[in-house]
DNA sequence: TATTCATTTAACCGATATGTTATCTAACCT
DNA sequence: AGGTTAGATAACATATCGGTTAAATGAATA
């Protein structure tokens, strides 16, 4: 529904992310999803259903079997949402380190960069 | 707690959303984050727990307010996460669409592009 | 057509999430 | 000390979530 709600509360279940890891490598039907898993088939299919709901992922009926695949765009839109605030984040940490070093005269380099703030 | 469960579930909430929005603009007392939103003080106080649990923020007390800033650094992990996903499935509908285009003589071109299959 | 296989839907249950109001707590100000 | 201000915590109601078992659906097959 409203995308990046549906979004996250879809990945926010580790089964989920675990089925959508598992259909990074390819589609597969639902039997095949439900087996590395210890709950029951029902409980399987909801989740897929919350997964189809987020469209994270499509189905397909082929045969007596239904087909789920993967469809990252959703997550494409969540990873934009993501980088603009870390973007808009570490510009701002960027900015503190530039003023600290300029108010207390720190020597420039290793003792205050942060791994984190790179520019991507 | 867990990382990607807890940053997930953090971001789901619409309102959590809204405050890192603000956040992202510069660091805020609670009374103030709470103000735009029409709900009590409690509940944001709730939010805000939920996103300092979650690493999405850090609190610090200064004098009577208690003072909230983002912190992105889980966001970064959380959009890698998404940007493998995504990658891992654009390639393969590369390889489909490569597939398909080998198989069926398509004309390459226009017809079967699709503007979610570029790489990044 | 009856049976079987693959999956979904229904009905239910306990745990968790989100909101409310009322009650602390801690820092600041006379 | 006593009062005010800024938030947190407690206690509670209600909704949603994730799981279960039992029953229904829909396509393939004997």
């Amino acid at each position: 529904m409203n995308n990046l709600n549906s979004t996250f509360s879809a990945l926010a279940d580790p089964t989920r992310r675990s089925i959508l890891a598992r259909l990074a490598q390819g589609e597969s039907s639902v039997g095949e999803l439900a087996r590395p898993f210890d709950v029951s088939l029902p409980a399987i299919s909801r989740h897929l259903r919350v997964l189809e709901s987020a469209a994270l992922i499509v189905r397909e009926r082929r045969g007596k079997h239904r087909v789920c695949r993967l469809d990252a765009r959703a997550m494409v839109g969540a990873s934009l949402w993501l980088d603009f605030y870390s973007r808009f984040w570490s510009e701002s940490f960027d900015r503190l380190d530039k003023h600290l070093k300029q108010t207390r005269q720190l020597k420039p380099g290793k003792g205050s960069s942060n791994a984190n703030t790179k520019k991507r």
